[in-house]
DNA sequence: TCTGGGGTCCTAGGACCC
DNA sequence: TCTGGGGTCCTAGGACCC
C-alpha cells in the first residue's frame, strides 16, 4: 500500500511569529535578523518583505536596497522554540509518527489515520485550523501531501503560502519532466551543475539516465538520484521518539572586520568552549574528538584540524586546551581571522562521575556543577567570565535549529 | 623472501540542509 | 562593501592490529 506522507512548512516562521506577537508589525516587511544595523543577514523575511525581493541569507544591506521601508527586527530564539512546542504538541495528536525535521519543518506518515478525517486533504484543513485557533491569524503552515518524503517536500514548497497541495500518483509522470532538478530537497548547487553539464535539466531526464552512471559519478547518492528521477524516495518517516541522540555541537563565530586578529579570536573561542562544555553536561553527553575551524576573510574556506584526546570531556576548559593545541600546530596569521569555532564529536551519554584522578579535575568538575546550578536557576548571564562579557559584545545571530535539538514537546 | 585479507580508528574534505 | 550559525552524511587514505 502506498504510503501518504504530510510534509509541513511554516510560511515565513520567525518574521510570522514576530508579527503575531507585535500587532505593530503586521502588514509591513520585516526582516527578522540578528542585530538590526549590525553587518548581519536576513533570516526570515515577512511575505510583505518577500514580494519586494527580499530573501532569507540575503546581507542586510542588500535587503534595504531592495526594499528601504524594511523594518528589521532581531530575533528571539525562545520564542521561537515555545511556538514550535506548541505546534509539535498540536501535531502529534494527529500521528506518532512524526518527524521534526527543523525548528519549522515537520514529516507525517499518516498512512493509517487520513482516513479517519476523510483523506488526507481534510486532515490538513483540520490541523490549519488548529493552528489557528492556537497560534493566532499570522502563523501559517503550508502542507504537501504525496507518496513519499522529497515530493511532499516539494509540493509543500509550490503552494506555499498557506496553502495545501496533494500529488496523486497519476500526476507523478508529467509532474516529472517540469521540475527542474536543483528544486529537489538534496540536489545543492554543486550536483546540480555537475548534472546540467551532462544534459541533465528535469527530473524526468534524471530518470532516464542509467544507474549505473549516476552510481559511478556520485556513489551511494547517485542511487537516490535515479529514485528520485522516477517519482520515487524510500526514505522513511523518523519519528521523534526514536531519532538519533545528537552526533556533535559546536559554536563559532564571525568576528567584526576590525577586530579581526588571533588573540581575540581565542578570547572569543574561550567563550564558545564554555558554551559547548555547559551544553554538553545539558544534554548528559561527554565527547572526546574537538574540531577547531577558523576562516581567514569573509569568503575564505573554513580550514581546520581535529584531534581526538584519550578521554572523554565535558569541560569548557579542556575543550579550550584541546583548541590551543590544534591552533599552535596550525600556525594562523595573526591578522584577519573572520570566524572561529569549535566542535566536539564522538559523543557517549556521560555515565556518573568519571574516574578522574587529579584532584585538579574533581575541583573542576565541581566548579562546573555548580555554575550550572547556578545558570539554571537564574540564566545564562548569571555567572560569566571576562572572556564571555567580551564574547557577548559581539553581535549574535539567531539561526536555524538543527535536527539533533532536543525537543520535549 | 615480500605476501593476504579483514577490521577499526582517525583525519580531512566535500556536499547538503535549515 | 561581500554574509550567520547550527548541523548531517559520505568518501578516501593512512595507521595500526590480528
Amino acid at each position: 500500500m502506498a504510503r501518504i506522507i504530510m510534509h509541513l512548512d511554516m510560511d515565513s516562521y520567525f518574521a510570522s511569529v514576530e508579527q503575531q506577537a507585535n500587532p505593530s508589525l503586521r502588514g509591513i516587511p520585516i526582516g527578522v535578523t540578528g542585530r538590526p544595523k549590525e553587518r548581519s543577514i536576513i533570516v526570515a523575511a515577512s511575505r510583505e518583505a518577500k514580494r519586494w525581493g527580499v530573501k532569507s541569507a540575503m546581507p542586510n544591506w542588500e535587503a534595504l536596497k531592495l526594499c528601504p521601508s524594511l523594518k528589521l527586527v532581531s530575533g528571539k530564539a525562545e520564542r521561537y522554540i515555545a511556538t514550535t512546542k506548541r505546534f509539535l504538541s498540536i501535531l502529534k495528536r494527529y500521528t506518532p509518527l512524526l518527524e521534526v525535521f527543523s525548528i519549522d519543518e515537520v514529516f507525517m506518515d499518516v498512512t493509517q489515520e487520513a482516513r479517519r478525517y476523510g483523506g488526507p486533504l481534510n486532515m490538513a484543513r483540520s490541523i490549519k485550523d488548529e493552528f489557528r485557533e492556537a497560534l493566532g491569524e499570522c502563523i501559517t503552515a503550508t502542507v504537501g501531501i504525496a507518496s513519499n518524503k522529497a515530493f511532499a517536500k516539494l509540493i509543500a514548497k509550490r503552494n506555499k503560502p498557506n496553502g495545501i497541495g496533494q500529488l496523486r500518483d497519476e500526476e507523478v509522470p508529467s509532474l516529472l519532466s517540469e521540475i527542474p532538478i536543483g528544486e529537489v530537497c538534496g540536489i545543492g548547487r554543486r550536483i546540480e551543475g555537475r548534472l546540467e553539464r551532462v544534459g541533465i535539466h528535469t527530473l524526468a531526464d534524471l530518470g532516464r539516465t542509467s544507474q549505473r552512471y549516476l552510481k559511478q559519478e556520485f556513489g551511494v547518492y547517485g542511487l537516490f538520484l535515479k529514485e528520485i528521477g522516477q517519482g520515487r524516495d524510500p526514505t522513511p518517516v523518523i519519528p521523534y521518539t526514536t531519532a538519533a541522540p545528537v552526533k556533535s555541537v559546536g559554536h563559532s563565530k564571525s568576528l567584526p572586520p576590525q577586530l579581526r586578529s588571533i588573540d581575540l579570536a581565542l578570547l572569543v573561542l574561550r567563550g564558545l568552549c564554555d558554551k559547548v562544555g555547559r551544553r554538553l553536561r545539558k544534554l548528559g553527553y561527554v565527547g572526546r574528538t574537538v574540531y577547531f575551524g577558523f576562516r581567514l576573510g569573509s569568503m575564505s574556506p573554513h580550514h581546520g584540524k581535529q584531534i581526538t584526546l584519550p578521554f572523554s570531556t565535558d569541560d569548557g576548559e579542556v575543550i579550550y586546551n584541546a583548541c590551543l593545541a590544534i591552533e599552535r600546530k596550525m600556525l594562523i596569521h595573526p591578522k584577519n581571522v573572520s570566524q572561529v569555532g569549535v566542535s566536539v564529536s564522538n559523543l557517549a551519554e556521560r555515565r556518573g562521575r568519571s574516574g578522574y584522578l587529579l584532584d585538579e579535575d574533581r575541583r573542576r568538575e565541581r566548579l562546573n556543577a555548580a555554575t550550572d546550578r547556578i545558570r539554571d536557576r537564574f540564566g545564562e548571564r548569571a555567572i560569566v567570565t571576562g572572556e564571555t562579557l567580551l564574547f557577548d559584545a559581539i553581535p549574535e545571530h539567531v539561526g536555524g535549529f538543527s535536527q539533533g535539538e532536543e525537543w520535549e514537546f
